[in-house]
DNA sequence: TGGGCCAAGTTGTACAGCCAACTTTTGCCC
DNA sequence: GGGCAAAAGTTGGCTGTACAACTTGGCCCA
């Protein structure tokens, strides 16, 4: 009887998850990629169908696997899908392109949020945030400006870091903020002054924007960013199957 | 004992979601937005706890609820997350936000398809395709060139309808087409002459691009489609949780 | 050869129960 | 009143069972 080798953490669904995760991108299972029923799965792997049901679960939600009522399931393509935080997260998602992600914070500042940022954050009037200023880079070439609201208390932490640190998101992670939702809104605006200045492109160049907005488990707002990118660097995508979606950014 | 009042079609725990939904959109549970226990739902409308959890998942991946071991669901918002097909389908989603949807079929031919396309939709060089170029309206405003490539089998159903069929989508699923899956690439072009002078915008406008494969149950490709927008006319956004996983059990 | 029917295999839905992990409330003690 | 510990309440995770719905392949028969 096989044992799941994926580490140790966390639910036991998630590491079969991940094990099947590494098997699919190793190309297993042969090459009419049917996987094995969930019945063998889970005597292969000594847990209860349930268990198993809940890892491909996990997959087919990311689009690698069919799930089809009467039929064996079918490997669908490799994990293209990127995880939660390299969508969340810009540093980590350039490291898992294989490109060097870097930037500098222009500017940092704390003050009452003006009416429209109290809706944004979700705060009551005349609230304490924290505003900062980044310009992104990959490797070396600006692509982003980065405007990011911070309700008080997230803000104290990111004021409290090196200036140049480089992922405010994994710093903040690690003191324990958790974050378990963002919605993301994707549209096309041009570039105003101080963008076309930061990004070295023309006033009124169109610019691809993100708008993002994270929250914690208990939809406590954590942050608000409006994002905008070079056209031609990324690209979005997502994965939307019957019940749930996925989101990851594209290099472009 | 209460009872699902949904409809009679379709899985329980679906039916269960689709309740609650309305019931969280109408308002009920009250000010603080706190959800009753699993245990007094499963009472309530006189199914299981795991019967519960199903449908609870479904709106805990929409980003309807909050779901936090130790203590009770909390309402988020009320559904403004697209549903599949309205993302699917262009004449939905412009029924949804209110707006008539229009359009004509600028041409439609049978022919082989070259290898970019065949690579695009999976099909073994030399394939007979459908292509189909549509330009979209909203209020009788142009707002989008749709070019969609179907394969023969599907193809041939479009090529079947009448000419000015409104929602090429709705007809294939009326007659038992199921889309399980689409994935969708968003981007920024310029515009060509054709895209030009179809939508009235000058060449080299930016537009927004999205590019969209849908796939059926079994991971055949269903259509490949390039969609060009207006700037401005459109956003797309994207609800993305951590808690994917939270999805207990799903349907294909 | 072709069509139809049946049986085996597989996933979907639903139920019941148990414990763990975590949060909130209660109540006691100082 | 404040602080701390216990208890109650709630969701997460896992197992086991049963049946329904559906697909596939093989068999039989015309």
């Amino acid at each position: 009887m096989a044992v799941a080798g994926g580490g140790t953490t966390g639910a036991r669904y998630r590491r079969l998850a991940a094990d099947l995760r590494e098997a699919i991108t190793a190309g297993s299972f042969g090459s009419d990629g049917r996987l094995p029923s969930e019945e063998q799965l889970a005597q292969q792997y000594g847990v209860s169908r349930g268990t198993v049901r809940q890892a491909l679960a996990v997959l087919r939600a990311n689009g690698l696997v069919t799930s089809r009522r009467g039929t064996r399931r079918v490997v669908l393509g490799t994990a293209r899908t990127q995880s939660f935080f390299e969508l969340l997260s810009f540093t980590r998602w350039a490291r898992a392109l294989g490109e060097e992600p870097g930037g500098r914070t222009i500017d940092i500042e704390s003050c009452p949020a003006n009416p429209s940022e109290c809706e944004q954050l979700g705060l009551e009037p005349g609230a304490q945030i924290y505003r900062v200023l980044r310009l992104r880079t990959l490797s070396r070439v600006p692509i982003m400006i980065e405007r990011t609201l911070y309700p008080e208390h997230i803000g104290a932490m990111i004021a409290r870091l090196e200036h140049d640190a480089m992922s405010h998101t994994e710093s903040l992670t690690e003191e324990g903020v958790v974050f378990a939702d963002t919605e993301h809104t994707i549209d096309l605006v041009h570039a105003e002054a101080d963008d076309a200045r930061l990004l070295g492109c023309a006033p009124d160049a169109p610019l691809m924007r993100e708008r993002r907005r994270a929250t914690d488990q208990a939809g406590r707002p954590l942050l608000w960013s409006d994002d905008r990118f070079v056209p031609g660097t990324i690209a979005f995508t997502v994965h939307n199957s019957v019940a749930t979606t996925a989101l990851l950014r594209r290099r472009g």
